[in-house]
DNA sequence: TTTTAAATAATAGTATAACTATTAAAACAA
DNA sequence: TTGTTTTAATAGTTATACTATTATTTAAAA
């Protein structure tokens, strides 16, 4: 059974859809791959098109930079992680159950549940870990947001910061918290593996069951549960 | 009164010490008012030269690439708050006191304490708010942590480790902890100033109070006081 | 004090990356 | 079948990253 979402991003970050057509889906396909192989300093699009036997000229029809194709993985990641919380949240009453399913999503948004198949989840994954702050740690942020190019990522911690409040309706810093949680999962992930010394859990390949365990413990914490 | 700190900094870091002459101290200087300005991305060798009327070539002598010298800047600022920690807590005895000046040192690097007359400590906490992460998030990450390019980084977020568990030896992630208030730190101005729909705290010019008073909240609630 | 050697900086490049104008080829409609 | 539009490829230009070589300055030795 082939599940259908349509994930829709804002039309400014792309000059032509990349769902709508073989090439575009292409483009996100391998950028994925390519992105995580090679890290996001290294890659251009003249690699891009070599390795999907295109050209170069082809891909920036699509999307002006590399910056914005950027945006527009971090943005299609947020989206499927909200989808994601949704979809497994459906029928949960309990809002600590509810944190804890969006726990699990953040730190294991790479579950085998393929949207699309253009679109391999897992990988990424591992591009946000490793790059996604770069998306929006530049000078053109102010314009970039003023645009609605990171209305996805807000949106989601919007979300998040209401179950927080359904479990604390006094808490302080339901969005601190909530945006917390999810870069936090990143930078951990992250750190266990490159620079280990910056935090005490361990991942092995994919698993990620210590991050899971430390955001709950700090959350039930903060919160008073 | 001349405050004397001798920055001690990986030498592979840089091709020559950018602190033993009047050249390379301007490469430090130039690069960190360039790069708040224009930002990493846009920021390059050559805008740096015209910048400081010297050249591209000369600048090269001193660092191989631009990543380099962010890393080395990086370097210096966990160095200074090191030392900023470290003075002032020197005849403290009771650790959350510790843990308070050390969030404060994190927030408030800005102190108009010049440890050198071409170091401006307040714009490099600018420029590591938002370009600091771009200097660990790279593929070269494993090679140079290897070379110990990220020492005092982890020295730093030992010291603050060690503090924690004076203040709950029983508190399962001192090391995460630790880091996640450095980044938290950085993290929460940034959005405070350019996508204040993830975080709950506002900062003023060089204000940080909020953002203050949010670490030691999570902090207290954490360890359990 | 002059000469020589070493250190330092500037000139003038090359190679690659980022981006675009133009042309060619498909797809579609009249 | 021909004209129109969409899509992609060719062949560039401009800008960035980096380097080999030459020139200049500084310092040491004679």
């Amino acid at each position: 059974m082939a599940i259908e979402i349509k994930i829709s991003l804002n039309e400014g970050i792309y000059l032509r859809d990349p769902q709508d057509s073989a090439l575009g889906r292409n483009i996100i396909k391998y950028s994925i791959f390519l992105i995580e192989d090679i890290g996001f300093e290294s890659f251009n699009f003249k690699k891009l098109a070599q390795e999907m036997n295109s050209t170069e000229a082809s891909i920036y029809r699509y999307f002006e930079n590399k910056h914005l194709l950027l945006i527009y993985l971090v943005s299609w990641y947020w989206e499927w992680v909200a989808y994601l919380i949704k979809i497994n949240t459906l029928n949960i009453d309990d809002p600590k159950r509810k944190l804890e399913i969006i726990i699990n999503s953040f730190v294991s948004a790479s579950v085998d549940n393929p949207s699309t198949d253009f679109v391999d989840e897992s990988k990424l994954h591992s591009v946000i870990i490793a790059e996604g702050m770069k998306a929006y740690r530049t000078k053109e942020v102010d314009d970039e947001n003023g645009k609605g190019f990171f209305k996805n990522y807000k949106q989601l911690i919007n979300n998040v910061a209401g179950v927080i409040l359904e479990i604390n309706p006094t808490f302080e810093y339901p969005y601190a918290l909530a945006s917390n949680l999810f870069e936090m999962s990143n930078n951990h992930i992250y750190f266990a593996k490159h620079l280990p010394r910056l935090t005490d859990i361990k991942v092995g390949e994919n698993k990620f069951s210590d991050v899971e365990k430390m955001l709950n413990y700090f959350a039930a914490k903060l919160l008073g549960y």
